[in-house]
DNA sequence: GTCTATATGGCGATAGAC
DNA sequence: GTCTATCGCCATATAGAC
């Protein structure tokens, strides 16, 4: 199944036959319509198993005592681990954003995200009062969700440094970037 | 072609047919085999009109005298209604980020989003001296990027409101995130 | 449970008339 | 330039033996 994920993963549903999971699950077509009545239900199931496995433990940092600024730091430093280690879950989850079907993402925005957004929304209104919650929770997920999404095209844009890439640097330009004041010149 | 665009936009390169984009261009499968020599042609050449019809032209906003401040946040209001008037743009690209095509992604960054980088690597250096250039310009773009990319996810979760979706608030909370200090609590 | 064999249809692409 | 007709292939899915 997991081969299953990262086929789906890489190349979309429409991308991938039933010929190619069956060989990647070394078993004949007939094979796989013994375990899934059809392509559909295969791929969802690939998609639940490969989301419900992240069950996204963030848990230990949302129940520690530490300051809110240092929980944003692990914060951003996990999730960008989590998806730096799971790319088949990074990749999945853009497709699914795309397919934009309602009822499978409210079912992963009920049974996936809402523990966790709640938790993000408290942590984003302690720190950052003055911006609405939800905007400001989104924020966070999209400076770290877009910079992994957009590194196949930063790699060709001027100023491009590898050491962009890491996740400590990444970690260190967000919550700095939120959580630190910005010298402008007017 | 602005069909075809749509259609690519939408359902992705596997999942349009030559016989889809026949009946969308009114003309029978072997007319299309007249304008294009294959799928893929078809493709590219759609994917290449609809990114440069945008010749992303905010060069009103790099050539005016107005402060850094202002000029953010012009561009990042303009930025956001170029992508949500045009949400095949937003679709197509998703779906080339997907891809990671290297050489289709190198001509994107080099034909397209080049100079405009450039010009944003400029204003971010003036208004944010302590961030890398490049780091803090990707997440200019990512903040715009993922916004409208998660909406149709957002929806459903806890706090949602259907007016953080208005271009004007989305806006002033981009851009005063990165303006402005947070008054933070530790 | 897993296989071979096959049904049925859509796919990309082409031939050749007009 | 645009068509009808058709090719060969691969898709999803099923039947039925073992």
């Amino acid at each position: 199944m997991s081969l299953a994920i990262s086929l789906f993963a890489k190349k979309g549903y429409n991308g991938v036959s039933i010929r190619e999971l069956a060989i990647a699950a070394n078993l004949s077509v007939a094979g796989i319509y013994h375990y899934f009545p059809d392509k559909q239900s295969l791929y969802q199931e690939a998609v639940k198993q490969c989301f419900s496995n992240k069950a996204f433990s963030f848990s230990s940092i949302w129940q520690s005592d530490a300051p809110p600024k240092d929980k944003l730091r692990l914060f951003v430093h996990s999730l960008l681990k989590v998806m730096l280690d799971d790319k088949d879950f990074h990749n999945l989850l853009q497709h699914e954003l795309l397919l934009a079907d309602e009822v499978r993402l409210k079912l992963l925005a009920d049974n996936i995200f809402r523990d966790e957004f709640n938790e993000l929304l408290k942590l984003s209104s302690q720190l950052f009062p003055q911006q609405p919650a939800y905007l400001m929770a989104i924020s966070i997920l999209s400076l770290v969700f877009s910079h992994l999404e957009l590194q196949p095209l930063g790699r060709f844009l001027p100023d491009y440094q590898t050491k962009y890439e890491t996740i400590d640097m990444l970690t260190e330009h967000i919550v700095s970037l939120l959580l630190e004041k910005s010298i402008t010149i007017d």
